[in-house]
DNA sequence: TTGGGTGTTGAGTA
DNA sequence: ATACTCAACACCCA
């Protein structure tokens, strides 16, 4: 499910519904999504804590504390709302957290990828899964040089590289085969064959691809809602993602989908002509 | 009915 | 270093 653009949207509305409340009690239903200390360590941790502040690292969603940090992946299909207590919960509600106002916050995820990890305070990007990531694409560390120089580096395809959240985090599969439509470049083409001109186009797309679904709430395929239920309208500009076997926006061409490193991979074989790639 | 696909990412293997 | 397969899971669809 989210990739940067939901993730902001979830940060944004979660924010406002569980700031300065107070976690009682947690209780987890499903133990694999913490990942980070024990499901006994993280427990007795959160009891007491008092949340300030939601915020966003790449597709992590950040909960700051008194004490700790909870940091949260949805990969796939993990959400978030505040409900209270009265409120049945769904079917795949793993992780409650009680509030001491009555009001909850739930983790659902129907396929239990998501993870939580739990860190005192000031030590969570030291750590895994943090310390691992590359430059947010709005950062000041995501420049020219630091970008081309990353591509020079690799022979990898470039759809694979701007997937590599250590290069560049928060990009996800909808976003990448965006990005590079609009930039014109074929997802095959191999890293290290991009012209620094090129490079640079990529990310200026990237940067205004993502800022714009940011300001339409996020992409909702399947199953993305934010922390109030709310769809995503972004899914009414995708050019190539899902559009396969539908005339290019942009030329009328047939919109072709293969796959690159296992992800489905949708693009404009005329918009974006496959030279210097890995498959001729 | 069954197998393939889904917005993610880590591990293990060559 | 990189590519490939599998794994974690549930659901949808042809």
């Amino acid at each position: 499910m989210p990739e940067l653009p939901e993730v902001e949207t979830i940060t944004k509305t979660l924010h406002q519904f569980v700031c300065e409340e107070t976690i009682e009690q947690v209780t987890i239903y499903w133990p694999n999504i913490i990942k980070y200390p024990s499901i006994e360590q993280f427990s007795d941790a959160l009891q007491g804590q008092t949340i300030h502040e939601v915020t966003r690292v790449g597709k992590f969603l950040l909960f700051t504390m008194d004490d700790y940090v909870l940091v949260s992946h949805l990969r796939m299909e993990g959400k978030y709302s505040v409900d209270p207590k009265e409120e049945p919960l769904k079917k795949h509600t793993h992780v409650v957290f009680d509030f001491s106002s009555g009001k909850q916050l739930r983790y659902n995820d129907v396929r239990k990828f998501g993870t939580m990890h739990l860190f005192e305070k000031g030590t969570e990007r030291h750590e895994k899964p943090l310390n691992q990531l590359g430059p947010d694409p709005f950062e000041e560390g995501f420049t020219h040089d630091y970008f081309y120089e990353k591509l020079q580096k690799t022979t990898r395809a470039i759809k694979n590289v701007l997937l590599d959240q250590s290069v560049v985090a928060g990009l996800g599969n909808i976003y990448v085969d965006e990005t590079l439509h609009i930039a014109q470049i074929h997802p095959l083409t191999l890293a290290n064959a991009l012209t620094k001109e090129e490079a640079k186009r990529i990310q200026e797309v990237a940067i205004e691809v993502l800022s714009l679904a940011v300001k339409q709430g996020g992409t909702t395929i399947r199953s993305y809602v934010n922390g109030q239920g709310e769809m995503g309208m972004f899914q009414q500009e995708l050019h190539v993602y899902g559009q396969e076997d539908t005339p290019c926006t942009t030329c009328g061409s047939t919109i072709l989908k293969i796959k690159v490193g296992g992800r489905g991979t949708h693009f404009c074989s005329s918009c974006q002509p496959e030279e210097r790639s890995i498959v001729g």
